[in-house]
DNA sequence: AACTAATCGAGACGGTACGTCCTGTCTTTGA
DNA sequence: TCAAAGACAGGACGTACCGTCTCGATTAGTT
């Protein structure tokens, strides 16, 4: 899996010509626009050579299939967000980062590539697992780290399992997707209060 | 969308040679085997119908496309489920619905079908869309009106959303499933038991 | 070896769709083409069926390899050619069969398909049999046939091998183009002459 | 066609680290090796270089096409010959040197070269030309040298154009390479036994 | 000893073609 | 009209070479 060997720590310059790091950044650039345009079934290694001005070979020595590249095309997206939130308010916080993960996934190719790798779950579980260590569980150490922030405050239980909470909240979104319900900051809002309220350390008051 | 069909409603034997019944319950048949034996990706019209003893016309006939295949495939699976329980305990019907469609999901092509739904959703959302009527929505509707029986009984609240609610406590289940994490009944009741909090009538008692 | 089944003897026609031959024609026509335009080396599958209009399937469905299909286009050169000369001279006979294969062989494909062939012999010496039988072995009988009948008529002896006497005149041809040495009707005749001598009744007269 | 420099006529050591001396010679043994092995098409630069355990580069600065590579290879064949026989008996020596010739091109990658050149000959006729300098010709002209004598001596008839004469008993043995059919000393004998009565001062006598 | 220049192994590069596989359509014969 | 068989156009896949290029490291002669 050479596209993500991360840091070839201490490893003098490996012989013969290095690789190009332009047609790196243009074959992942060009994936990423066929992604997101045509969808991932729509969108082939071929036309990516041509569109990244590039031979196929020099793809293919660096991605060993299309799901690959597919994957670290989306790998790259990660780089555009910014520290995770810290308000002072957990409530804040952690609407605001499913929020965040809510716009990447609706606008680009988020599903359509999550979709690919269930569709090659049987066949090659090794890339779904690899964009879940680059790609989701970051985010979702992210998310837990800012419950865990809610528990230290005393805000939140010390008792429930924050990664269940995690999963209601961010499985609420995707839940949406597939089921086709229209997904809404409101909804984002309220699926978080529903949680919060069962984290929470204080009772909510009664309905009157 | 032939193989839908579910009523011709009152047109008189058309002409020519019915349909083999024979050859309807071997294509689902095959195509079920393959989907769950080889992914999505891994099935082929052409090796179903080998497998099926059909030719691929006889197939076309019925399904105009891979994804609509699978989809109806994976339809039939809905008919192994009996009546939504009903219990006479809100948080047993709930638990117990999970519970099911976790299994359902786990161990049948499921995931891999729905994959396919959303690599192709950007081409022809028509396909993701019917697989939402078919098979998903009537599963949010059996699990919204145990809920709703719930409402009716004082023990959830009337004021929140109960759809928020079960994407909150059915997506928690995909959000494993993507992100890897382990799927355990024992975290589906914690799911249910932190969202029933946000929904219940009486608050629960304040942490000693 | 689909392109050259011979006569499918007495077999009530074949279950589904037959294959198409325009599709054998445009096939052949176009690799004949290339192969003559641009030499075995510089013709491409691919090119052939796009100048055809035909899918690359289509070919690769009658020919197993570049290699067949051209050791194909060439047999069908075969036809152009009419019955063996019978002039009553059997040294005129000889040089006009002579004659006509330099021509076909010179203008036309006829050295870069032997050359393949050569080339592929060690890998793929079916190829090279293929050939002979097809078009090499043929234009041999016929000419070791004309020396038989010079034999019959007397004017040549019976107790040499004919074999030999064809592989001289012929091969003469083959040693003038690897030799890169002038070819002309003239060397043919004196080709042809010589080798006469050898193979006549009557001595020649001796220098004067 | 910097393989072939012989003679760098006078050029006072240029600067710079001279060639290695021993890649020449791992690179034309490695050629060799591959080709008598797998014949031209299984012959590759690639596998030529990681054989003779050399940078490609190394390779194209001395031939600059794999078909160059190729004939100077079986160049260094050539240096195997002794001087042309010389018995005194110019039948004799006419016989050793076509024998010569055809083990040489029967065990050995002689055929697939010569296929290979006729196969490139409309696009790079320079490298059949290179081939016929280098290789064939000087063998032809040994041949011819041969004949030469039998002149010399008044053994061969001076109106006769020798060349086609070696056209002739050269070209029997190309001819029943390509046709398949069966070569051996004796039939060499019999080829020129047949082309020799053509040549001959003396008439053989009338068959009895 | 420093400089210049060509060589070396290694391996990346753009490109082209290969032969395979699959999709969805079309065209046969036979029931 | 449907069925089984299988041919069809099209297109992508992943592999293998070709001939070129770019690296850092030698290995000479020249200053």
């Amino acid at each position: 899996m050479a596209g993500f060997q991360k840091i070839s720590r201490q490893q003098g310059p490996r012989p013969g010509r290095p690789r190009d790091p332009e047609a790196d950044r243009a074959i992942l650039q060009a994936t990423l626009k066929l992604l997101t345009d045509q969808g991932y079934a729509g969108m082939s290694v071929e036309r990516v050579a041509s569109e990244a001005g590039v031979g196929k070979t020099t793809i293919y020595r660096r991605y060993a299939s299309k799901e690959e590249l597919a994957v670290a095309a989306v790998g790259i997206l990660r780089d555009d967000f910014g520290p995770p939130p810290n308000t002072g308010n957990t409530r804040t916080d952690i609407i605001q980062i499913i929020v965040q993960n809510q716009v990447a996934l609706e606008h680009g190719p988020g599903f359509a590539i999550i979709g690919a790798l269930l569709v090659e779950e049987r066949r090659n579980p090794a890339l779904l697992e690899l964009f879940r260590e680059r790609i989701i569980r970051p985010r979702k150490d992210e998310a837990v780290m800012v419950l865990q922030r809610g528990v230290d405050r005393g805000e939140i239980r010390a008792d429930v399992d924050l990664e269940v909470a995690v999963h209601a909240m961010v499985g609420a979104m995707f839940a949406r997707h597939i089921l086709g319900d229209l997904e809404s900051i409101k909804r984002i809002e309220e699926t978080v209060d529903i949680v919060w309220t069962g984290l929470a350390t204080k009772p909510r008051l009664p309905t009157t």
